[in-house]
DNA sequence: AATATTACTTGCAAAATGCAAGTGAGATGC
DNA sequence: GCATCTCACTTGCATTTTGCAAGTAATATT
């Protein structure tokens, strides 16, 4: 077994309620697939901060730990967020790239951000986003995903 | 002491990472706020299902364990999104009043809706709401605050 | 006065999380 | 060709959070 096939394989079991029944309900749907702060966290950073290597994530502020960090990855994985692929450059890295289905969250991800702006009053975002959102939301979207498309592009080819 | 005042003076303790530093960034300052399964369905349960009581959160479908339930009350109350008053026609029953900042996050969680009505197989959301909000988002949003309106005004006066 | 509701609280077992120390595969240096 | 290093995880264990079941105190009902 090499070390790309492993993972996922152990490490701590999925949060609760992280199950098959956990759907139907788009507000549940949602909570399950990132609804725990680590996952909302790594979107940010692969939506938002252009993050796609493992140890990137690692090295985040927020300073998660390793196996949370394997676990969740996993778990975004599973649930089509992210693909996982091995970097053909450096065979002992692996990065992970956001799916359309990530990629569709953008658009409810900058409201929040928005809506966080607003009411946090030490927040460290520029007056300026949220300005420019409400003026032009779509353009800002778009701005937002032509940026990913860049960090996309300067990727190795994925190997898997 | 009398019971009404003695709300979220025990039970468990917060989630992880709910302290101040947790702020700053607007990502991690929303998964401070309702970045967990629990607070994230019962902010639905108020801004789209009219929920008010705590017997009500109670009974919804996921089964909230009444512990938990009582803390993330008082969490969504000290984080500015809810309310909490006495029901002046029963002085044994609670409700709980959105406030400006989680009515704020309408836009957004109507965004994440449509998001998971596209992305889940099995949603129970009618395909007429994701298109009713992308053809006129501001007078979906419209719609959802005349509802919590019209909830809010059959409450009896609220005492404290 | 007795019983029922309501909104929690408490105790304890089970699960998730966080931390520190591995592990194994591949890259790098010599 | 072998030691060393980097990288992406895994493992073990202590701590924290969650979930469940059984209270409890205040008010309402009969």
């Amino acid at each position: 077994m090499t070390k790309a096939d492993t993972a996922g394989s152990a490490g701590p079991s999925k949060p609760k309620g992280w199950n098959k029944e956990w759907n139907g309900c788009p507000v549940r749907y949602a909570a399950g697939v990132f609804g725990d702060k680590w996952s909302f966290v790594l979107l940010r950073d692969v939506l938002l901060h252009g993050k796609r290597y493992y140890g990137e994530f690692q090295r985040s502020e927020e300073r998660i730990s390793t196996n949370i960090l394997a676990n969740r990855l996993a778990h975004l994985v599973e649930t089509g967020m992210l693909t996982r692929h091995i970097d053909s450059t450096s065979r002992n890295k692996v990065f992970y790239r956001p799916t359309a289905k990530s990629r569709a969250l953008l658009p409810a991800f900058l409201g929040v951000m928005v809506w966080s702006t607003e009411y946090d009053s030490c927040t460290e975002a520029p007056d300026s986003f949220a300005k420019a959102f409400r003026s032009d939301p779509k353009g800002t979207i778009a701005w937002y995903e032509a940026e990913i498309d860049k960090v996309d592009a300067a990727l190795p080819d994925p190997e898997p």
